[in-house]
DNA sequence: GCCCTGCTAGAAAGCGCTTTCTCAGTCTAG
DNA sequence: CTAGACTGAGAAAGCGCTTTCTAGCAGGGC
């Protein structure tokens, strides 16, 4: 048995003490801090001042064992400096906390390898997960989701049984293309995301369909990843491909992208059109404002919620929807220079 | 008692299902999961096949409840979408989780009246806290104090006891204030924080300590906030100000203000000059990149967890200490238009 | 050859709750 | 006036672990 056996000096007071101090059973004292208590109000009263008294409040730990559950949820990222995932977990967590529900997070930290364990073990500590694992091997998500349940996914599909909230990748980066191609551009550059990410493959089946469409504009993939840093070390690449303008796989990366640019004496959208994908909050403030396909990623976070709490409640979950980006087209694309340097 | 009291046909298996399917007793299950276990290796193999067959995990919930710790930590802060709280916490969480801890969020949604409450709900969950409560009411916090420990403040003088991590924002205003001060500025607005912020206070101090030096130099208080949306709405009050430069609370009201100003035409730093506080992660890519103070969030919040483990531990934990901002000037300050129009 | 020591593994208590079960007391009805 | 139906509150079991305590059994010293 753990430390101290007998007194209970310091601590937080228990509910047997409340019971002492009231005079009455636990049993009472249980009831009447759930509201559950049917009986004379006199000795509610009394309760109610001795654990006042005490400063009282039941132990989360205690009343999970006994309760079978923790009012908690997980949410694991891959990144938590990604506004993306911010923004997700700024929605879920508010949304949650309206209902006395906390998250607990679990950040993984890029490593794809730690992340099954990862979200186990946050998910074993909570009552549900929201699982946000863009590179998780299909197979692996798929063997995992099971043991994680009730859990909801984002962006990736998990095999029948879980509810999943999608963005459609797919289309939003067609419409990027599409106004890229409008503008004029017959040379674009994809700077792509981190190897193995479900939605970086989404969004070259996107680039498959416009090339199916425009067989006469090239768009040219370059290696790339998920940060600034990645988009910032990918402009000699994009520089060497020759093209008008460069979608990136995302806001961040083309944030880095434009600094790097312009590093090089390159302005945007003048020498070079620029897009992002996700629209993060500042997407609208950078220099120049960033065409982007606009994410709704706090509702994201909150329709995860109301799925979750469904899965909780042992009810059924509102149907899986496809979130449809929406163009936003701002300075930082323009029509190719006639004649490039 | 709870639900079923006898089929465990479903649920996770429980340590006495273990110990039944190895044929020994929970207590060597418990031994050899935690690497306590001396004794016949046979007997250690034949717990992890098991425990393996069964694909068994410990209930957090009641390891936490016979151990009396939780291996979480509780984070609360008035608004996570605020990218200097979301670096903080990711600094936490990502350090924290390096040592086998989680961390459970507390979002307060600027509700400053639900602060004390939330914060003890969350601590109660965890093992300690780390606390952002700029705006809570100083007797309050210190009437709070001792119910929360183990726990580390941001930005808040815990009167005593409690291990502290501070931001000079007294020097940092100053600096800022000199940088406009030496570009020529000599009718300067401050666009302030929300009211009873400590911060605000820390600032304002400042201010008056740049006012004794620079008596020639007016500084106009104007009214703002904390968000974009209360530097937005604070452009009418500078321009009436009749300013050549604004300083604001921090850098997302400098981004507010800067695109309510660039909508009235004016622009930034010809017309005037804006300066923010933070250097969040974006305020060197807006337009103009942003002048402003760095504060190094990220290691706040790294700084915040060894305090906290070695509290956890019962050991003196490191001294406090004050993070001095460090001025960056950008491109969003220039010296003043010899002829203000 | 016997007693004491040392070691291994199990029995059981306890962590702080919730809830079922139980029982004494109260009410109402016949 | 008593039997049956409630009612109100306590006893105790159980949630799933950890750890102390205990007992059984070898091994070694005299």
């Amino acid at each position: 048995m753990p430390r101290k056996r007998n007194g209970k000096s310091h601590g937080a007071p228990t509910i047997a003490q409340v019971a002492t101090e009231a005079g009455v059973s636990p049993a009472t004292v249980s009831r009447v801090m759930n509201g559950r208590f049917v009986g004379a109000d006199e000795i509610a009263e009394r309760v109610l001042q001795a654990a006042a008294r005490l400063d009282y409040s039941p132990s989360y730990s205690a009343r999970s064992l006994a309760l079978g559950h923790t009012q908690a949820v997980a949410f694991v990222a891959p990144d938590l400096r990604n506004p993306a995932f911010q923004t997700i977990l700024s929605g879920l967590s508010a949304t949650a906390g309206d209902d006395g529900y906390r998250v607990l997070i679990g950040d993984s930290a890029e490593s794809v390898s730690e992340e099954p364990l990862l979200a186990r073990e946050v998910r074993r500590r909570c009552d549900a997960l929201v699982l946000c694992a863009p590179r998780m091997d299909q197979e692996e998500l798929s063997g995992l989701a099971p043991a994680l349940q009730p859990m909801v996914l984002i962006n990736r599909s998990g095999g029948g049984a879980v509810p999943t909230l999608n963005v459609d990748y797919y289309s939003g980066i067609r419409s990027l293309l599409e106004h890229l191609h409008d503008l004029g551009h017959r040379r674009i550059a994809y700077v792509s995301g981190p190897a193995h990410s479900a939605s970086n493959e989404h969004r070259r089946a996107g680039i498959r369909s416009f090339r199916d469409r425009h067989p006469e504009t090239g768009v040219i993939e370059v290696a790339g990843g998920a940060s600034s840093q990645d988009g910032f070390e990918a402009v000699d690449s994009v520089l060497r491909a020759e093209v008008s303008a460069v979608l990136a796989f995302n806001d961040l990366v083309a944030i880095g992208l434009i600094g790097g640019l312009q590093d090089q004496g390159r302005s945007v959208p003048e020498d070079i059109s620029v897009a992002g994908f996700d629209d993060i909050p500042f997407a609208r403030y950078i220099a120049p404002p960033l065409t982007t396909a606009s994410v709704p990623h706090e509702e994201l976070g909150i329709q995860a919620w109301y799925r979750l709490r469904a899965l909780i409640k042992g009810q059924e979950p509102a149907h899986d929807v496809v979130f449809q980006p929406r163009l936003e087209v701002r300075s930082s694309t323009a029509a190719p220079q006639s004649s490039p340097r």
